[in-house]
DNA sequence: GCCAACGTTGGC
DNA sequence: GCCAACGTTGGC
């Protein structure tokens, strides 16, 4: 079981419009970043994910799962992208924003911080449970 | 809206 | 294969 990251802008598609789409999910589709389509190759069904909104909230609003494994990108002509599906699972309690991330000590290595522009990023174990414990979860 | 960071492209 | 130019992302 692997933990990651996905990041939208609420904007273009949000922590609601995924919750919308129920437990078919969506398709991560439009990534053209090799760093982001790899950690989608490594994914599995059931690795679990936080949804971050960029731009606008700047915070981590739910959690997602994994529904499908990557597969060809159907937004891409080329054959050169793939992306995987995703399910919303749960909301956060509290969403756990990006200034907060920066301001704990244990979380200074995260992607979110070190790797900014990323799209698709890992996330430690450490680190997803203690957003977790951060966001009012269990 | 600005701009820094960073990935990609293309000329050599 | 290097590197300058360019485009995009995303925090502020």
């Amino acid at each position: 079981m692997a933990y990651w990251l996905f990041k939208s802008e609420p904007d273009v598609f949000s922590w609601e419009d995924l919750r919308k789409k129920g437990k078919s999910g969506e398709e991560w589709d439009g990534v053209r970043n090799y760093q982001a389509r790899n950690n989608m190759r490594a994914m599995k069904v059931g690795d679990l994910g936080f949804f971050y909104h960029s731009n606008e909230g700047k915070e981590i609003v739910g959690i997602c799962e994994v529904c499908a494994e990557a597969h060809p990108d159907s937004t891409d002509g080329t054959g050169k992208w793939e992306c995987v599906d995703i399910r919303a699972v749960e909301p956060m309690p509290r969403p756990v924003t990006l200034a907060e991330v920066k301001d704990t000590p244990e979380l200074k290595e995260m992607s979110l911080v070190t790797s900014m522009r990323l799209s698709v990023q890992p996330v430690r174990e450490e680190e997803w449970k203690l957003i977790r414990k951060m966001g009012g979860m269990g």
